[in-house]
DNA sequence: GAACAACTTCGAGTGCACTCGAAGTCAAGC
DNA sequence: GCTTGACTTCGAGTGCACTCGAAGTTGTTC
């Protein structure tokens, strides 16, 4: 785990941009390398820190969160598992709007109004009963 | 449909604030409607049309995709229809991503490591074959 | 030792959909 | 005539996650 990779071998092997690296360090999602003639040097352990922090990203979680889950290394991790379960609400909620909207574009391709505004006939009789 | 609503009424009426109004004006969304003294007087179809762009809205359009529905005013709005294809390829493509996301926390949560970042050991083996 | 790429910091810009503040104008009621 | 509240414009600010540009420094190669 010697640290020997420059930033621009982080972001290759990564895929993670030299400049997000530099943003993440600034945000305080990965903690600031060591240095050899100013320049960032990384031991490889950054890599696997930056396919978990690409995990949460997939998982939803903000920049911010994610770096709350860093941090948290109470027992059990209460905090983070708290965060999960409010992210698990948070997506099943939008998992509904986004069914809902899915239905309303549906129906709206079955429209043969002139214009858009014609269609306001269709607002309270959308499949969703708005 | 004489024009006779103040700025207030339409957004008491429609929920819509005074200020996003105006914004809507300036992107081009509701048309610049008569004035007295100054003062902006609506018709009452400026409610029908905010009821549109909301459920245009809920249907995950941008403004800018919004303004050109209402804009699309040739026989089958060919333009509004390609549109709504494409929104509906984008709605579905979210879906199955915060589905994703749904999975890989449900599998967090059954996660025991001390910190988040030991949990690498799943990144190959999580819910969705990453 | 000179060229060149890759690095450094810092501040500012991007996109979206608002939202706010300042400073001024208008209409209605007393 | 004065107050009050609602209105007007304009520019700037918000939040998120970057992304870019400028100006300067470092490491590598010839």
């Amino acid at each position: 785990m010697e640290p020997h990779l420059t930033i621009g071998e982080v972001a290759q092997l990564s895929g993670v941009p030299a400049t997000t690296l530099r943003y993440y360090e600034s945000v305080g999602l990965i903690s600031p390398p060591a240095r050899v003639g100013g320049q960032r040097r990384y031991d490889t352990s950054v890599i696997a820190r930056l396919e978990v922090i690409d995990l949460c990203k997939a998982a939803e979680f903000s920049l911010e969160e994610i770096r709350t889950l860093f941090a948290d290394e109470l027992p059990g991790r209460p905090t983070s598992r708290a965060l999960a379960e409010a992210k698990l609400a948070q997506i099943d909620a939008r998992l509904t709007t986004l069914a809902e909207a899915r239905a309303i574009i549906a129906w709206g391709m079955q429209c043969t109004c002139p214009t858009i505004d014609d269609c306001t006939c269709g607002i309270h009789t959308s499949p969703t009963a708005r």
